[in-house]
DNA sequence: GTCTATATCGCGATAGAC
DNA sequence: GTCTATCGCGATATAGAC
């Protein structure tokens, strides 16, 4: 692999990142691709052998992998865990937004490509379910329903996400990445009675 | 406007909304949707004047137009306004599932259609927002910042429809209506800190 | 009001020159 | 490794028969 084709793959990658993430992968043209990268056409064929190998490509290349997975065994305490769950998908989601807006468009349509992005992200809601569940045994947590507490967090988690709507709604219009996660956190950890969240 | 014209334009209209809800805008094919409708290809031209004019139509005959922004005028107390929204909202969206869909793909993929459906559920919100802001005024609710806050409940008011990916996580494939809206009240309700709200 | 047939376009992919 | 030219397909939309 020499530098220039390393070179040109990578622009091609972060071209179609760019615009899958605005226009959806649907909605983009290999064509576009090509175009933004300052590439020829021909080259996602031969780099990639087509534009669905393409988004996968970008799902190998920029999904943080190991990132949660490896440090959230190191934590068994349900609230520190579950802590930390949601601090780094908030973390994550706010710093490559365009990774994290392919993901939920694919999840939102429903495509073939989303059992694929399914086996990346569901372990950590998996784990997440797990602290839910062993700390309200612990009574540690307070709620009737595991699936609607699960539901809950999630949604709360991954609320910037969602809002393209509100964009107008939001006074501050780029979201500051700690001020998210801490204020974000604490709405969880009091929905849910955790111990140390102020009445 | 016969009824044999009625009944086609219906009949094309559910079509055309079922295979949005499941494929998106751009994924669905004027063939298909007519092949759904058992009407000719040529018949959306006809009606409608293309497939866009179709997306609208289905947008003036089904969302829900003065439902919420009737009733909301008559509650100004804000814990019990802010319940009243959210308790529609999330009726409504578990009730009308493709509309629902329909709305979150165009936001998610800021499509030139997402203005439109923007300007139907930004009022909504906007309601919601002033309420948050006037019960914390009244020692009501308790946050740091408003922005914080709005984007905490519609994430968590919107979180069933987040969730493709959480479908395999939760043990309850089908979501009960009323069980959810309560549920999910009572989290956003605890985590602004609501008198009534139990520890 | 509904049909067939067709015009026009843009897509993804590739063969083959360089 | 990169280009041009083109193939084959399926899309929307419409003209015109019935």
């Amino acid at each position: 692999m020499t530098q220039t084709e390393t070179d040109m793959k990578m622009r091609i990658l972060y071209a179609a990142k760019k615009l899958f993430s605005r226009q959806g992968f649907q909605g983009t043209s290999v064509r576009q691709i090509c175009e933004e990268a300052g590439a020829n056409v021909a080259l996602v064929s031969y780099y990639f052998g087509g534009k669905e190998k393409v988004f996968h490509a970008i799902f190998e290349h920029f999904f943080p992998g190991r990132h949660l997975s490896e440090q959230e065994d190191h934590i068994a305490h349900p609230v520190q865990g579950l802590s930390l769950i949601i601090r780094e998908i908030i973390r994550f989601s706010l710093t490559d937004r365009e990774l994290s807006t392919i993901i939920q468009q694919e999840m939102v349509l429903n495509t073939p490509r989303a059992e694929v992005v399914n086996s990346f992200t569901s372990p950590v809601w998996s784990k997440a379910r797990m602290l839910l569940e062993q700390g309200r045994k612990e009574g540690l947590f307070h709620y009737e329903s595991l699936d609607q507490a699960l539901l809950f967090v999630m949604g709360a988690t991954l609320a910037h996400k969602q809002i393209g709507c509100g964009r107008t709604l939001l006074s501050l219009h780029d979201l500051l990445v700690d001020e998210t996660v801490e204020h974000t956190l604490h709405f969880i950890l009091k929905a849910l009675g955790a111990p140390g969240s102020p009445a």
